[in-house]
DNA sequence: CTTGAAATACTACTACG
DNA sequence: CGTAGTAGTATTTCAAG
């Protein structure tokens, strides 16, 4: 864990009891700069600055303390999908034949080779996993289908559950 | 849509029949600058020139067309969501009552404002929609679930899926 | 139509108050 | 946190491949 001071909001205004959401404990400034940054990252420290109301060297120092804490994970292009020939989305339910730990890591290694994978993960309810797959068109996810999903190591059974329209895809936490 | 004349490999080295993948289509250096920018885009230009052994202006110019073409969707800083006191993922699948365009529509405006929301797709299948949403912990998503998701105008069921571990989780597409 | 070298304008970053 | 100064970067211009 790191343990860089952050700056805290002088009303804490947290939820219920004795705990406090570590993003509404900022301060304005910090928040402000968040939902900047996470709009739009491309944007220059000098005009961030100036839309937080801070001097450029106070901005920066803010923005490299808010990556070292480890709020800020990165700072990514983001591809869309749809120019990238990939604008079809598929959610994909598995479950496995046995419920071992070597069943599990042997489905965990190769789902990540899946291509187009976005998202794996382990679930409770009446799937092991649900996996999020981008690909092209239908014909093409069908034969990712048959040639690649069905191969997957252990799977009983695969539930697919085609994506007709994307009401939200985001990366932002509301501030 | 945009028409930015975007470079293209010599060798098209497509998949099947009558298509070339927009991103193999690309020639070998501008790959090399959507492989660095996915994963860093705080890189300096320079940097990134010297990376993909071009001049910084080159490289530059390289990446703006990027942008322009819409290839590039943007570049956004990522939160950590534990970080920010979000570490708990559910997966849920609704189904409405009735499958009206005015009972799809009402749902819709409201799933995307339920704190943490980061996903919600129309879905083929026995759900109506697939929603993901990011919360603290069992306690918080107890709370959600009984104050919000069961007052999501129209739903006749809903059924959530924990998720114990994120195997993978990204916004890259693999060049 | 793209590249790289040079020149200029800005920006990031440091030191200090 | 802000001001002022320095170092380095982004961006334009232009000549050349």
């Amino acid at each position: 864990m790191n343990a860089t001071k952050i700056r805290t909001a002088s009303t804490p205004a947290s939820a219920s009891a004795g705990y406090t959401d570590p993003l509404q404990a900022l301060d304005r400034i910090d928040r402000a700069i968040l939902r900047q940054l996470q709009t739009d990252a491309s944007i220059s420290n000098v005009a961030l600055a100036a839309k937080v109301k801070l001097s450029a060297p106070a901005c920066l120092r803010r923005v490299e303390r808010l990556k070292e804490s480890g709020l800020i994970r990165g700072v990514v292009a983001l591809i869309d999908p749809k120019a990238a020939g990939a604008g079809m989305l598929v959610i994909i339910g598995v479950v496995l034949d046995r419920s071992t730990p070597e069943s599990f890591a042997a489905f965990e290694k190769a789902a990540q080779k899946v291509p187009g994978c976005m998202e794996c993960h382990v679930v409770t309810g009446e799937f092991d996993y649900f996996m999020a797959v981008r690909t092209r068109d239908s014909d093409s996810f069908n034969r990712l289908h048959a040639e690649q999903l069905l191969y997957l190591p252990g799977v009983r059974q695969i539930r697919s559950f085609m994506v007709l329209k994307e009401i939200l895809s985001t990366t932002r936490f509301p501030l």
